[in-house]
DNA sequence: GCCAACGTTGGC
DNA sequence: GCCAACGTTGGC
């Protein structure tokens, strides 16, 4: 990050303040203020700058966005000098070759009256993506300033419109006027064809869903190759329309032939899967509700075709009316690129409390900590991501497995190469291979100083308990008589309740744990199955915290049979055990189809919330 | 290669 | 405005 730091002089001699202008994301155009003290700490807010420097120190006149006093005098007179700091860029132009220019909030800067407000936090999430404006409509009105053009990372334009434009008409490089690569032929064209269906109906005009359409002979052939689907996953096999999703039910208009997909229909590995690693495990699960079979083939739907886009690129291909009428699904993993590592369903997905005692809870400000770590509760990270880190082919074993996000997407390193060494910062400690007696242990590397490891064959997996300091084994069965264990061949696994091995946690937690807390049944070997722990009296424990929003799903659950231990009564330690054993990946594993159904038919008493989420394992496969 | 540090961005 | 935390970088 370029060090533009200026002299705050209203803080006093040493502060210095800067201003950092957010270049991409739903928030593009918005500005950051931070300071640095004398001493070289960082302040990101007005809070931890009254927190930094004492109650004695009143900053009620201070304004921390503009770096300076505002005392009760006439608005115009209070940000006179700030607002030409204001207009300096906040760092260099380093990676953007582009310039803003009169956009947005320059433009706003020098609107009189408008000091007061934070005018530079001129990109509302809010702010609606419609107002596409192509030069063919030759229209200001509502022109969007776009986050990265043309961006080879990001997918040659494919942003969603962040902010009003402001400046004069037309910007040749900022708006969406131009979106595509630049590079190949249908970029070049600078005209509309004026045949196409697309300019027959003016499809352009269609900005009432956020949408846009552009003449069919300049659509970026990168993004429209890319927009083909994969053919091979669910979403390109199936034939049919679903006739419930959003894209089916939305309203036909008049004259106009439907151009989304049906949601169901969509490929699941295509913009998700070839670019980041895979499919949104959210972006599958939302587009196939396992609960619902597909439905029958809409009556009122025709079949899609490929009219729309004429053009020879793509004439089978089942997607290629997405692209350039992309919705907000389409965008969102792009725009959204940091929710990546949350599944959204997995316990520590759904844990709503920070464990307050872990390193990274330490860490946080709010817990008395420097907020330098600045990562996420460890017993709320993500138990899917961590999976995905540990057993990267157990997940490649399924198809949208296969294609599942990579956990970073990073420039510097393969995830090939990341993918074994998973650092603790990341890893959820709910999840951490141990091996077993008896087995091979080679090379294993317990979690020692924080490092959680793939297992290496002849280990197990191990569920983590917050609050304990010890692995400890499952009661029952071994996988003695598995096959020996080959993560990358047959991921025969034995589950095992662990108590937490969180860094920090080690010393304090022990007695906060006992093994009877982990888990109350007696898990017995499945034929078949992958050696995975099942209560067959029991209903499998899930022991979250009470979470109103948990007791959703549960509701018809007896719960006299679940005595949450007592640090989960308190808030505490929610701790998912055999629950996460299924939705951690157990119907992933390639021997599914053998071991489900008889696991199926052993759990078919009191397991009855089983079998809806294991039904919903088994549809998503 | 690991991981602490922190710039950066999403979301409330 | 503020905080949470994601994603990247650079030191080791």
């Amino acid at each position: 990050m370029a060090e533009d730091w200026l002299d705050c002089p209203a803080l006093g001699p040493g502060w210095k303040r800067r201003e950092v202008l957010r270049k991409s994301g739903v928030t593009c155009g918005r500005s950051d203020t931070y300071y640095e003290s004398p001493t070289g700490d960082r302040i990101r807010s007005k809070v931890e700058l009254t927190r930094y420097l004492g109650p004695a120190c009143d900053l009620t006149l201070f304004d921390f966005k503009h770096g300076v006093l505002c005392y009760p005098a006439p608005k115009a007179h209070v940000l006179a000098v700030p607002s030409r700091k204001r207009k300096k860029p906040s760092r260099p132009v380093k990676s953007r070759q582009r310039q803003v220019g009169p956009c947005k909030g320059d433009v706003r800067k020098e609107a009189p009256g408008d000091e007061t407000k934070a005018d530079t936090d001129a990109a509302p999430a809010s702010f609606p993506a419609t107002g596409y404006s192509d030069e063919a409509n030759g229209g200001l009105a509502g022109t969007l300033v776009e986050a990265e053009v043309g961006s080879a990372d990001m997918g040659w334009g494919v942003h969603a419109p962040r902010a009003p434009c402001l400046g004069p008409w037309p910007h040749p490089t900022l708006c969406w006027q131009r979106v595509g690569c630049g590079e190949c032929t249908a970029c070049q064209v600078t005209e509309d064809c004026g045949a196409c269906s697309t300019c027959l109906l003016q499809l352009p005009h269609d900005v009432a869903s956020g949408l846009f359409c552009k003449c069919e002979q300049r659509r970026c052939l990168r993004i429209v190759e890319r927009s083909r689907g994969c053919g091979v996953c669910r979403g390109c096999q199936t034939r049919e329309d679903c006739g419930c999703c959003r894209v089916c039910l939305r309203p036909p208009r008049p004259g106009l032939r439907r151009q989304w997909r049906c949601v169901q229909r969509r490929c699941l590995r295509g913009r998700h899967g070839r670019r980041r690693g895979g499919c949104d495990p959210k972006i599958v699960a939302r587009r196939h509700p396992q609960t619902q079979p597909l439905p029958p083939p809409p009556l009122l739907q025709p079949p899609e075709s490929t009219e729309l886009h004429p053009r020879a690129l793509a004439p089978s291909s089942p997607a290629e009316l997405i692209y350039y009428c992309v919705d907000e699904d389409e965008l969102q993993p792009y725009t959204n690129r940091r929710q990546n590592r949350k599944c959204g369903s997995c316990a520590a997905c759904l844990r709503r409390t920070d464990c307050g005692r872990c390193d990274f809870c330490c860490d946080k400000p709010k817990f008395g900590g420097s907020n330098q770590k600045r990562q996420k509760c460890r017993w709320r990270q993500c138990l899917q991501f961590a999976m995905k880190r540990l057993l990267p082919s157990v997940w490649a074993g399924s198809e949208d497995g296969a294609e599942l996000p990579s956990p970073y997407h990073c420039r510097r390193k393969p995830v090939s190469a990341r993918r074994r060494q998973p650092g603790p910062t990341l890893e959820s400690p709910l999840v951490m291979p141990i091996a077993l007696p008896g087995r091979a242990q080679t090379s294993m590397k317990q979690e020692t100083g924080g490092s959680f490891v793939l297992p290496p064959p002849g280990t197990d997996l191990v569920f983590l308990r917050e609050g304990a300091s010890s692995p400890v084994p499952v009661p029952g069965p071994a996988l003695s008589t598995e096959a020996p264990l080959q993560e990358s061949q047959c991921p025969g696994l034995s589950w095992v309740v662990a108590p937490t091995q969180v860094k920090q946690e080690k010393v304090d937690a022990q007695e906060d744990w006992t093994p009877g807390t982990a888990i109350r049944i007696s898990p017995v070997l499945l034929p078949g199955c992958p050696s995975k722990a099942i209560n067959t009296g029991l209903r499998p424990v899930k022991q979250e915290p009470p979470d109103p929003e948990e007791d959703k799903g549960e509701e018809n659950r007896d719960d006299s049979a679940l005595d949450p231990a007592p640090e989960e009564e308190a808030g505490g330690a929610g701790t998912p055990v055999i629950t996460e054993i299924f939705s951690l990946g157990g119907t992933r594993f390639r021997d599914t189809a053998i071991w489900l159904p008889r696991l199926r038919k052993l759990l078919a008493v009191n397991e009855n919330e089983y079998f809806t989420e294991l039904q919903l394992k088994e549809e998503a496969l």
